[in-house]
DNA sequence: TGTGTTTGTTCGTACGCTTTACTAACAAAC
DNA sequence: GTTTGTTAGTAAAGCGTACGAACAAACACA
């Protein structure tokens, strides 16, 4: 540890301050984080000077002393592009703001193999690069599949991808940063930093399959061979089930996942539905209740078709949970949808690149 | 993040590197650490100042060059005190070396509520620190019930505590340092220290209750409200089962806990006793199956008696572990009895102790 | 007009780590 | 016995980082 690590943690100290709190004075700064007003010029200064933070005009007197300087993130000089792999049938990407407001969007279809789906995605993050009329601090990708920490894809089946380095080959395509993630836990972000979640969180993102995004102490949990989250092959209950593509019966993913689950409400009567979404939801319960107990998590979140997540299936969730768990101990746990909608992957793309490149979530 | 903060931290790198590979000399720690000589000779000096290193004579010389000074933690000089109040009928304590061994014991019976507890607890730290006959480092507590960051005990149903300062209690009647925790989760530190544990483990702990302690990338889990780890009561399977203390059906606690099982194997005739085990093991891998796919660990350690624990059962769940998750991201996941046996809580009570004194672990 | 408050800067100081340069102590080769 | 080369550890100087003291600027209020 050497003293320019603790300068780059003041400097993210400062950033992050004004990131949540918005634009205030210099002074306000040091009174926020506990640094000297005099260490906060020498910051302020310095973060200036790289572009990162600007004087945003004095503040109208409303005491006694001298009116205050206001600064701020530049939160107009610089963009961020997200892209979002996870579509059935399109690559997603768009251009945000600091704050995660889309500014703009470009997408282009599902393309398969190595060299294809590389040769798609490049050209729609140029695009929207080019499209950004602003200096993009970065771009975040959150895709299916294993990712490790160095954003290699380890597996993807969905893109036929097997260890391929996709953040090293975006970067050399296009000379910005780069930060690949899985789609799920690029999600717990967005819900973590924009959708106002806990510091222990957990996401279930349903989809084609069915994977989630877990945060601890809000530090993103990765797992020891970077599989944290892939919980859509885990058998559920112990009493059958419907048969998994996998092979196996009763996986959550056979109970749960958007396929799966409209084609049950199709062949079934409209009276049986919500049966069916109860079935569902219960089955997600039985699932999370070992997970509510070992880790104490203070929230679930869900994303997916709000018409099939966001009624009998979450109500019979948090039934199940409650059941299932010790009310003295997990009885706050709360189950809602995310509020982030069908971007909130693209925001997580975002938060990933806030938080590498300022140190900022 | 001050100067000092980043010095404290290079103190620790310094202890921590002679702490897991024993005595070397200051150009081996330089080398060890990427801080230079200069830097270690300084952070070295302070340490034996303040008794932490002392210098254990030179290397023999086996090349050419100064022959060099091997310095190392001073391990006889110090000691550390740990208890472990999980116990049935006793509370154990122990005095410790640095490296956990344990040269020193003493144990009192079991006491109720908050007035008898805390008298018979301060009374057994209090003798061992007089057995220690060097510096005690500080006392570290393992006990049921779920404890705060500060070492409160938010509940303890066994011991009739709730909302109690355990750790505060203890550092006033005894004027040293008081570390107090979960007993699974000192369990886990235990394993993780001593045991050879990877960064991703899970420790069952099966004993009047079933417990867990949780380490993600090295870390432990603490939990929204602390209560990481409390897995008892959580129902496990969707087919019944036994009728747990709680009052609910089919908890993990009902299933495995040390006397619902030896009462189950006592009423039955020979030939059912493996079965029984093995359904035990099944309900554990059941319940786990979720969280390995979730967390990733990578291994999962059983702590416990023995000859419960060891065999068909522990087979059982890691066989049902197998079958229920997704072979291609949580194959390697191994289960295994600590081998730690019975000190397991005392020895990852002394790691909470060179954890917070030292930075090591 | 003076007094008190607040902002933000300048100056000097303390601390931590590095680089550079040095001494001490040894082995190997001659 | 001398020279050469290597390794251990220390001393001095310099740079980066944060702090406290002091101050000027700008304002409200009496």
């Amino acid at each position: 540890m050497l003293p320019e690590h603790a300068r780059g943690h003041n400097r993210s100290l400062v950033l992050q301050t004004l990131f949540h709190q918005g634009a205030m004075s210099r002074a306000d700064l040091s009174r926020e984080t506990g640094l000297t007003r005099v260490t906060i010029s020498d910051l302020v200064g310095e973060l200036i000077a790289d572009g990162f933070v600007a004087e945003m005009g004095m503040r109208e007197a409303s005491g006694p002393g001298k009116p205050a300087m206001l600064v701020d993130l530049d939160r107009d000089g610089h963009r961020i592009v997200g892209l979002d792999l996870s579509g059935a049938d399109e690559f997603i990407g768009a251009i945000l703001t600091l704050d995660g407001d889309i500014v703009g969007r470009k997408s282009v279809a599902v393309a398969t193999g190595e060299g294809a789906v590389v040769e798609a995605v490049v050209s729609l993050a140029r695009d929207l690069v080019a499209d950004a009329h602003a200096p993009v601090l970065g771009i975040g990708v959150g895709t299916p599949g294993v990712v490790d920490e160095h954003g290699v894809i380890l597996t993807a089946p969905n893109l036929g991808w097997a260890g391929f380095d996709l953040e090293t080959a975006l970067r050399e395509a296009l000379d910005l940063p780069v930060l690949v993630a899985n789609d799920a836990n690029a999600a717990v972000l967005a819900e973590y930093t924009f959708g106002g979640a806990g510091d222990d969180v957990l996401l279930v993102k349903v989809g084609r399959g069915v994977g989630s995004g877990l945060l601890a102490s809000g530090q993103p949990m990765r797992g020891a061979h970077f599989a944290a989250g892939e919980v859509g092959h885990v058998t559920v209950g112990t009493d059958g089930g419907p048969v998994c593509v996998c092979g196996k019966v009763g996986c959550l993913e056979a109970w749960l996942a958007v396929p799966a689950l409209t084609a049950r409400l199709a062949a079934a009567s409209a009276d049986d539905r919500e049966g069916i979404l109860r079935d569902a939801g219960e089955r997600l319960g039985i699932a999370l209740a070992p997970i509510v107990g070992v880790l104490d998590v203070s929230e679930i979140v869900l994303s997916g078709p709000q018409e099939l997540l966001d009624g009998p299936l979450a109500e019979a969730t948090v039934e199940t949970l409650r059941a299932r768990t010790l009310a003295q101990f997990h009885d706050g746990v709360r189950v809602r949808m995310t509020e982030q909608g069908q971007d909130i992957v693209l925001r997580g793309a975002a938060v990933m690149v806030l938080s590498g490149q300022l140190g900022v979530s």
